[in-house]
DNA sequence: GCCTGATGTAAAAACCGTTTACATAAGAGG
DNA sequence: CCTCTTATGTAAACGGTTTTTACATCAGGC
């Protein structure tokens, strides 16, 4: 899968013809190799074939490059959120349970965007696309904590921002803590299960869902 | 504070006479203002007054240099924590909430410290030592959890282990997210209070405090 | 066919991490 | 007191990175 010149014949002239994505996508695999850290500007030229200059004139400098794939990151995340929500099918709580999974299932499966995301140590606010792509993913889960908080009666509601946000934390902080790296620490359950037990027992504290349903059952439809 | 030579004179000969300590302090310093990642050797020998092979007598490399500042940060970690915990006064759920507030303070006060710990991309099983002190600060959580589990009746007493998983995410999550940098994203309330939030409908959601108990209420002893 | 703007190159400056050979203290023991 | 050993710091060098600057090449519109 290089991307060097035009698709094939390898034969290119002066000029790549496709430098800026064949950055990103030699930022992709070097992140995932080395980390955000490791992550050289050289090295992607390098990869891409052309000088250590050539980056500068698609990337004001290396950060901004991490950025765009954080950016990436944030679009492709957001999508993965809204399949997995797939508007509420089969039924809000189950969707819900699924986003969780799949935050967890993002993280391993893309670990150089969720770096470039996540670890790079980027201000999410000097960037304002990479902002806006950040919230564009977090408006996923608050649209279905949305959903799933209509359900209840009005007296018995609880604010859908604040639940959103300890589901987002609770999940965000299992992919930081277990689910990174070769395994993280070593946990006696898988971080899936960790994230679904916890969101079942907070879900149930919100009064969401019946006092001492089981698991296997209590993910089932209406 | 500038730890230059023996403390007073600034008459430092051939020899600095605390380079190691001083060194420490340059890091803090220098990761509190630019990151980790900005954090740079040469510049910590720079500001310790030495030149930039010196360090290499104290630390085997850059990374063992920040090696050492996060275990520090995690042995004064496990002091805060257990500080907060105070042997479960002046009752065990009081007391857990403490501990939750203890961990966001830490975050807060102590960011260079933090960030060496958890943001620095370092694997903690590398370093034995670092290892064990970071084992240590999570066995306080764990501890907590445990005496919180032990005054259920056994036959409704959650893994405390589970428990304290859950917990140390919940806070890592919303410490990364939403309490770092200047203010982090704007929220619609402080940091700690959507962590006691989240903790409470957590324990209620575990049966560990009553139905529709005031907090104040229901931390009463036995 | 020529001009212009976009894109890539080469070379250089400034910086960093790290190693190597050498210099200087400080203390132990005769 | 003198010497020897060890710990600690220096200077210089190497290879690597980031970024800038001046120049080269190409593509497309006129």
């Amino acid at each position: 899968m290089s991307w060097s010149g035009r698709g094939r014949g390898g034969h290119r002239g002066y000029h790549h013809g496709n430098l800026r994505e064949a950055l990103i996508q030699a930022a992709l695999d070097l992140i995932a190799q080395k980390g955000p850290a490791g992550f050289t500007f050289a090295d992607a030229a390098r990869s891409a074939g052309v000088s250590s200059a050539a980056p500068y004139r698609h990337f004001r400098d290396r950060d901004a490059l991490i950025a765009d794939v954080a950016r990436r990151g944030f679009e492709r995340f957001a999508a993965h959120l809204a399949r997995a929500w797939d508007d509420g099918s089969p039924d809000p709580f189950t969707a819900f349970e699924n986003i969780g999974r799949a935050y967890l299932d993002f993280a391993r499966d893309e670990p150089a965007y969720y770096s470039a995301m996540f670890e790079s140590g980027l201000s999410l606010d000097n960037d304002p696309a990479l902002h806006e792509a950040g919230e564009r993913s977090f408006a996923v889960l608050r649209h279905a904590a949305e959903v799933l908080c209509a359900r209840l009666p009005p007296d018995k509601r609880p604010p859908a921002l604040m639940m959103s946000l300890h589901v987002w934390a609770l999940s965000h902080g299992i992919a930081s803590l277990f689910a990174r790296g070769d395994d993280g620490r070593r946990l006696p359950m898988r971080p899936e299960d960790l994230l679904e037990a916890g969101v079942l027992l907070y879900l149930r504290g919100l009064g969401i869902i019946a006092d001492r349903a089981e698991p296997e059952e209590a993910t089932r439809g209406p």
